[in-house]
DNA sequence: GTGAAAGCGCTAACAA
DNA sequence: TTGTTAGCGCTTTCAC
């Protein structure tokens, strides 16, 4: 292992035989340098791979470039894409991201949420576990954040969301059209906004047929037991799941059922993943904009770090509604709508 | 939105009536402070909601409690899943995670290992996109590396991986006992070194079965295009996948095509994912213990943060082997082996 | 154009 | 037991 005394801008002054205010007037591009000194510091700094303490930087300036970012549950490859596309975005205007995971657990969630504090970054954007958000959020989170994906019970933070309530709505009407009597909507917890979204709007559109909700919860043996139930006894002819996990796990236990789809019933998911098109047929879904909400979240976050102080804002995104052979009675076609 | 004044250790002072060292040392728990003071300073503090700067006690104290985090791509759930797993032990020794990808790009890995720097972490931990590391991490890195899931030319560093050979073996020798005579291997590049060592352990037990390698890149077009030339044209009777991408772009390609397996073709896959459970036949593949290669990862960097300066050390951690539909003759039955 | 000095928030060392 | 002082690495201000 290597390791050697930590080299500061002292080391890289002296070094080049000038002070530290020059060295960092040549490290921050500051006009007035000889043209000469910067050569001699550049290099100094080259062969000591010196690179600026960032914090002793904002301790002294005040200018952060560190935002952080807080997810559910960063195993779950929606919200690692987001991530990734937050993190190109924020490179792009010299941020770094701190980026930690709640593990869809409220009271992780909160301290979470206390600890990344002290590292003072400049705001924050966060996929809250549930709406409760204000408890976790004091008055004294002296820094703008944007919540995305899910309301919450805080009106004081910009929102960029999907339009749930309408995309559930059209896949409702989608089945109902299909003519499937009844269906089942599946989904971890009402409490999590966007499942009571989807949940009223799928209710909204039913038309003739008959729908009700079940909360499954957010853990897999939970989520398993109350699938078999609804599969063995209720024997809906539509099942529609409301996030991934749910609908993995139906799929899973429909597999295991023995069930055909869509000869013993119907099924679609709000959510996309890979598998949704692997399988056969492939899966009815509503896909969601991540990288536009990542884009729109950064952009929000990056106006308000700006000293931006607009009204709150929400901003919802539209999803596309991709009608795959999962829910098409025998001799439909596929299709895609918005 | 919320903006107030900063609040730092000096407001919680004046307000409690105390010196700032007083709410230091009762911030730190040190020994010797009046518990009337305590009591006092911790209301203060709850009140303003004031956090430590984790980085003003950093610079003053030496003590880190940052580590970093470089993984090739997070939107791939098997690194998602690591991070995660990962940013449960940090938290419990007291460390959050500077979390940055590098979207499968070695220019952009370089630039990210570089800039990460600048946060001074105590250590990290590298997934690195391929095996010239050493070109990313000049001598003046002052601080334990450990490098995870794959060899890099530079032997400074601690290793974690699994045993990408013996693993690889065991599936091609399953095929070429099950009666397949050719097999195709495709990997992303045989650069990356666990694809490297994947299909030398592949080829090692092929027995009398003919295999061959093709590289078909990182980019999914150039993936889709070369798996769509091998399933046309050399339509071998096995098709061994050695990473997530390649696995999900033939599997796609396969049903694109109207092969059905393993009737047409067996396939089997490095890298277990959600879905290859899900599709019927399910999919023989390798699964890699990515909770404990986290585990093991953080015990390493942890010991090396702490002053350890063993010689550099490199584990190997079993995969297990799952035999499925995928690659039974007709007849056979799936089974589970390590 | 360059450097000396002050100070960001914090804690270690020491004085009271 | 508590407060004072100094200084971590950096940038800003202001002499020079």
């Amino acid at each position: 292992m290597k390791r050697r005394p930590p080299v500061s801008i002292k080391t890289v002054a002296e070094r080049a035989g000038v002070s530290p205010a020059t060295v960092s007037n040549v490290l921050n591009a500051k006009p007035s340098v000889a043209p000469e000194l910067i050569e001699r510091v550049r290099s100094v700094v080259a062969e000591l791979g010196y690179v600026t303490d960032s914090n002793a930087s904002r301790l002294r300036s005040g200018k952060h470039s560190l935002a952080g970012v807080v997810v559910p549950d960063l195993s779950n490859p929606m919200f690692g894409t987001f991530v990734s596309t937050l993190e190109t975005l924020a490179r792009e205007d010299g941020f770094d991201l701190l980026v930690v995971s709640a593990a869809n657990d409220v009271e992780q969630e909160k301290e979470r949420l206390h600890a990344i504090r002290s590292w003072r970054p400049a705001g924050l954007i966060v996929i809250p576990c549930d709406g409760a958000l204000s408890d976790r959020t004091p008055p004294s989170m002296h820094m703008p954040i944007v919540v995305v994906d899910r309301l919450t019970d805080d009106p004081n933070y910009d929102l960029i969301a999907v339009n749930n309530a309408q995309s559930a709505a059209a896949i409702s009407a989608h089945l109902s059209e299909q003519g499937y009597r009844s269906c089942v909507v599946a989904g971890s917890m009402l409490s999590i906004s966007n499942i009571r979204e989807r949940w009223e709007g799928a209710a909204s559109a039913a038309g003739g047929m008959a729908i009700s909700m079940v909360e499954v919860g957010l853990e897999a043996k939970g989520i398993r037991h109350r699938l078999y139930e609804i599969l063995t006894q209720r024997r809906p002819e539509a099942l529609f799941a409301l996030d991934h996990i749910t609908a993995l796990i139906a799929y899973q236990t429909m597999t295991d059922l023995g069930l055909s789809v869509p000869g013993d019933l119907a099924f679609a998911c709000f959510d996309e993943a890979e598998w949704m098109r692997l399988v056969r047929p492939a899966i009815t879904t509503v896909r969601q904009p991540i990288e536009e909400m990542a884009t729109a979240a950064w952009q929000q976050l990056s106006r308000r770090m700006g000293g931006n102080v607009d009204p709150v804002r929400t901003l919802r995104l539209a999803c596309s509604v991709e009608v795959r052979g999962s829910t098409l009675r025998e001799g439909g076609r596929s299709s895609t709508a918005a």
